[in-house]
DNA sequence: TGGAGTCGTATTGCATGCAATATTGAAATC
DNA sequence: GATTTCAATATTGCATGCAATACGACTCCA
């Protein structure tokens, strides 16, 4: 199960409770039992769940209330609008650069990934699409040279993620996501930056739009005044 | 000593921690040794230490090797002018979105500091001068009204603080950052988010030029391969 | 002189136990 | 019946102790 049993516990620990709740087997506000996960674990003490918690907490992916223990982060649709709008923003940072900078190396992978992604739409495999489609996001963005920026962008990625997933599930949405990929593909091979950066926007914009509807009745808090 | 005496000693350890290595009065490289900290904040024990030291982890401030203990994160050079580009793409990012949202209230707070600031420098006073001036950009920031944007402005500031706050040492610097300052506030006044845009980008690759000439001498890791 | 091996010490990683706080459920009161 | 009180239980916060790993000094040998 743990297949991740390499390093300290803490980090065992918290690349496992990481992988749960992007992958959205933790729903949003769901305790997170100091107990429970150390037996989940395989008989982890809580000394090293506790500094794993700590982690994931200044990750943002759960949220910590002294003395009361550790919850699944739960977003406000406006907090996820938030997100994606600044998702936008770090892409739109990227693109120019990554127009300019990007080797055929890594035109060469992203170009692996698109068509795998394809593949995986052919054969309806929607998790696998997702995976796919959030790594070309990924190899864009780091193709712009800026480790700072890519950094933040997978950790801000994957803060959102389970809101965004839902959207695909629309299968309109998810041929049109596809379609707007292709256009994707073909700005950056263009190297046109600010092409690019449109196609990304506008991208990111539908996906949402589609997704929002979706998610608020299943995931999101919607609590708006809670924080 | 410890003033912030509040919360629980993880949270009073990381906050006092945070505080320390932002400063400056922690060295990057220098070692951190769970034991002496733990004496240095009378008496805490290792556990809530440890857990602090995961979040500073966390958020970039210290770097952690299994076994071998935690060091405040040295930067090189590349990675401290990284975090500056991005830094500049983020407030970019606001300028738009603050020239259209920012109250006057917001502007009336900004204008504060902003005359606050021209005081500190009046008076000679670098480190007032060096927190009313990060201050002000973090409020311009907020003003875009994005909560994401302004909490990733806000830790990756902390990350590289240390090293642009050296430029404003030399003093025709100081003089031209003041007046580039002035043109900001003007951009903001007139709600101008393409020249509020360029005036900020100017005003930090100016400072970095400058700084970067110290800083590199004296805190910045020169070997580049480190990673 | 230089390098590999070895032992002693210091430090980290983690489990455990206890005190403090929060939560639950039942009894009591209105 | 609804609400408050209070005790029993569960959970978190933290200190301590032990095992494992890393570091430094010393020796030995080429």
């Amino acid at each position: 199960m743990t297949d991740a049993a390499h390093g300290t516990r803490t980090q065992v620990a918290a690349d496992e409770l990481r992988r749960l709740i992007i992958a959205g087997d933790l729903a949003p506000g769901q305790r997170i039992s100091e107990r429970a996960v150390g037996e989940y674990l395989g008989g982890t003490s809580r000394t090293p769940l506790r500094e794993a918690l700590k982690v994931l907490a200044a990750e943002g992916l759960v949220t910590l209330s002294p003395n009361r223990g550790a919850t699944v982060t739960a977003l406000s649709e406006r907090e996820v609008e938030e997100a994606i709008e600044f998702l936008i923003g770090l892409e739109s940072q990227a693109a120019d650069a990554a127009c300019e900078h990007f080797t055929e190396a890594q035109l060469a992978e992203i170009e692996h990934l698109h068509d795998e992604m394809h593949r995986a739409f052919r054969a309806q495999q929607l998790m696998a699409y997702f995976e796919l489609n959030q790594t070309i996001h990924q190899r864009i963005v780091e193709a712009a040279g800026n480790r700072v920026l890519a950094r933040v962008y997978a950790t801000e990625c994957a803060r959102v993620r389970r809101y965004r997933y839902a959207g695909n599930r629309r299968h309109e949405r998810w041929e049109r996501a596809i379609a707007e990929h292709d256009r994707i593909l073909e700005a950056l091979k263009a190297r046109d930056g600010a092409l690019l950066r449109e196609m990304l926007r506008a991208h990111h914009r539908n996906g949402w739009r589609v997704a929002r509807q979706l998610v608020t009745r299943e995931l999101v808090s919607t609590t708006e005044t809670e924080r």
